[in-house]
DNA sequence: GATGAATGAGCGTTCATTCAT
DNA sequence: AATGAATGAACGCTCATTCAT
C-alpha cells in the first residue's frame, strides 16, 4: 500500500516530510495527530501528499517503518552473524543494551509507536501496517524460537502470548525510564536494564 | 466533579445512559468516542447529558467508577476482612481468580479503560478521574506492601514501577484471553489463570 | 416589565442577587453576560429567577435601574432644592464632581452600563430599559433646558443631540479615567474633572 | 494573519463574501455576529470560510480593511499633498465634508467600527486588527500633532485623550445623522456638518 | 506530476427559556 | 410560591479527503 512515487523523492525531500509526521504523531497519538498540521509542517502541497500516501494511517505506516529500520537492520544482521546461536541470554542482554542505547538517541520512537493502541486491532495485521507490525512481531518471535530450541526459554505457553508480555514489559521500562531519565546517571541507568532482563528472564525461562 | 443531578435519575434511565457511554469509550476510546454519538445512543437530548455532566472527561470519570465500583467493593471487603494477612500469594490468587470470573460477566473493561492513556498524564491525578486513579493504583499498591511485609515480595526496586510491570502484564492477559476466549474451555481458562499467576509471581517474589 | 414580585423579597436576598448579575454584566456586557452563570452565583433556582424577571433583558434593565437609583435621587434632590436656578455652570460643577466622587466607590457603573450598546437601539426606547434610559436622558434634558432658559446652553441645535454629545464626552472621559485611574493622584483628578468641565461648557454654552 | 488565498478570489465572489459578512457584523456586532449565518448568507461552505480566513476575528479584520481602505487611501492622499500644513481649520473642514458625503455612500461604516468595542482592547493593538487600529489612530494623531504645531490646537491634555474625545463626538454626530438623515435636504446637511466643525473647533483650539 | 481550492459532516460546548410538579 | 429537569438550536472551529486544473 506505501506509494512508490514517495520513494522516488530527493532524500532529503523525503527526510524532511517523514520528520514533520513523526514529530506530529508524537505528539498526539495517530488519532490525534492531524494531517492538516503534518502537511504544512513539511511544507509540502496538499495535492502531493495525497500522491505520495494513501491516506492518513498508510502515512503513519511509512513512518514507524523508517524509524524502525534501523533497528530492524540491525538485528537482521546480528541474527545472520549467528549471535542467537550463542548462550542465549547474554545475547538477549546484547540486545537490549543496544535497545536502550538508541533509545537515548531516538527518545521518540516509544511515544511513536504508541500512536498504535489507537487503532482498531484487525487492522494491524491487514492494513498498510502489517507488514511493518509483522516485522516486529517475527523479530521477537525468532528470538524465542531460537531460544526454545536452546531449552532457554519455556516452551509452556503460547509463543505469541509470551512475545506480548515480554513486549509489555519492555514498554513499562520504556514508559518508566521516559519519566525518569532526567535524574539518572550512568550506573542508575545500566541497572535499569539489568534489572529489567533480570525481569524477563524471570518470565520466560522454563 | 461527577453531578448529584445524574444520580437522581430513575436507576434504569441511568443504566441506559452510562451502557451508551461505556460502549463508545469501550469501542473508541476516550479521544476518539463522540459524545454526539453517545447522545443519541442513549436517547437523550444533548442539554441534558450537560446538565447531567460537566464535560466529556466528566461522563469518562463517571463511567469508570461505575464499572469498575463492584472490584473495588469486593477488594475492599477482602482487605477488611484480613485476606492478605495470611498466606500472600495464595491471597493473590484468590483475588485473580476472581478477577477473571467477573471479566468474564464484564469483559469489555480492560478495553473501557484503555481510554485512559489517550489523557494527560497530568489530569489522571487531578482532574474529576483523580479519584478512580488514585483508587485503583491504592489497592495494587497496599497489596505490594502486604506482600513486602511477608517477605512474599521483592523490595529491590521501586514500588511503583513493580506495580506497573504487574499491571501490564495482567492487561497482556486479559487482552490475549478477550482474542482467544471464544475456543476456551474451563479447564483451559484455568490454566491460564495459574499461567499469569506463577508469572506475577516470578516478576514478584524476591 | 419587571416583576412585582421580586421587589417582595427580603432585601439580602433581592440584592444578593442584583449583586450577583451586576458582576455578570460589568465582566462581560448584556450579550456577553450568561443568565445561567447569573443563576448559580446568585445561588438561586432557575425557575426563581424567571419567576421573578421575565427574562434576561428585563434582570438587566433591573440592575441598572438599581445601580443609578442613587444617582438618580440625588439628582432629584437637587433639582428639587433649586439647585440649577442659580448659576447654571456652578451647578454642573457641583454634579460633575458629585458624579466623579461617586464612580470612585463605585467604579463599574461605566461598565455596566456599556453592555447598553449591546442592544438594538429601538429598544431602548420601548422595552423595559425604557424607563430608565428615559430617566436619563430626561435629568440631562432637564438640565439642558434650565440652562437655555438661563441663556448660559446654547438654543441653536436640537435639545436632544445636545445631550447625546454632552453625553458621549462624559462617556469618553469615564473611559479616559478608568484607564488611568490608577496612577492618579487627588490633584491630578481635581484637573481632569475641570478639564471635562471646560469641553462641556465650550461645546454647550451659546 | 489576513489569508492571500481570499484575495486571489474572483473579485465578485470576495465582495460577495465581504459582503454577507459585513451586513453580519453590522447589524450584531463581532460577538453578536454568526459566522454561520454570514457563511450561509455568502453561499459559500464552511470549509471554504475557514480555507480565507483563520477566524472569525480574521475575517472581521479584513472586512474593516476593506470599508475603510478607500478612506484611508484618501487621508494618505491629501496628507502626502499638504492639504494640512495650509490652514489647519479649513482643512479639517474639506476632510470632514468628504467624510460625510462618502458616510452617505457608505452609511453602515459607523455601525461596523462599533464592533470594536466588543473586543478585548489588548486585542484590537496585536491581533490581525492591530494594522487597521494604528492606521486609524495614526491618521487622526498625525491630524492633531499638525495642528498643534500650527498653534491652531491645544495641546494642555494629552493627545490620545483629545483624540477619543474627537472620535467620540464625530460618533455622536454619526449616529445622529444615520437616525435623521431621511428628513434631511441638502441644506440641512450642510448646516450640521458646520455645526460639527464648530463644535469640534470649541473642544479643539487651545 | 503536482497543485491547492473546496467540501460538509462532525466536534465539544453554551445558551435562554419552558413547564410539569 | 417556587423548583430544577429538560430542551435543541446554535456556537466557532477542525477534520480527512476529493478533484478540476
Amino acid at each position: 500500500m506505501p506509494s512508490n512515487r514517495f520513494f522516488k523523492l530527493k532524500p532529503e525531500k523525503r527526510a524532511h516530510i517523514l520528520a514533520a509526521a513523526r514529530a506530529e504523531f508524537v505528539a498526539h497519538g495517530f488519532d490525534g495527530a492531524s494531517y492538516n498540521r503534518i502537511i504544512s509542517a513539511a511544507g509540502v502541497s496538499k495535492g502531493a501528499m495525497y500522491y505520495y500516501f494513501e491516506d492518513k494511517l498508510d502515512l503513519y505506516a511509512t513512518v514507524l517503518a523508517d524509524a524502525f529500520s534501523e533497528v530492524e537492520a540491525a538485528w537482521a544482521q546480528e541474527f545472520d552473524q549467528g549471535l542467537f546461536d550463542r548462550d542465549f541470554w547474554a545475547a538477549v542482554e546484547v540486545l537490549a543494551l543496544r535497545q536502550i542505547q538508541w533509545m537515548l538517541t531516538e527518545p521518540e520512537l516509544v511515544a511513536l509507536s504508541r500512536g498504535l493502541t489507537d487503532l482498531d486491532p484487525a487492522m494491524l495485521r491487514t492494513g498498510p501496517l502489517g507488514q511493518f507490525y509483522q516485522g516486529i512481531v517475527g523479530w521477537i518471535g525468532a528470538l524465542v524460537v531460537k531460544g526454545q530450541s536452546q531449552g532457554a526459554v519455556r516452551d509452556d505457553l503460547p509463543g505469541e502470548l509470551l512475545v506480548s508480555i515480554l513486549m509489555g514489559v519492555g514498554e513499562t521500562f520504556d514508559r518508566w525510564w521516559l519519566q525518569e531519565a532526567e535524574g539518572m546517571d550512568e550506573e542508575a541507568m545500566g541497572e535499569m536494564v539489568q534489572t529489567s532482563l533480570d525481569i524477563m528472564r524471570r518470565i520466560a525461562q522454563p
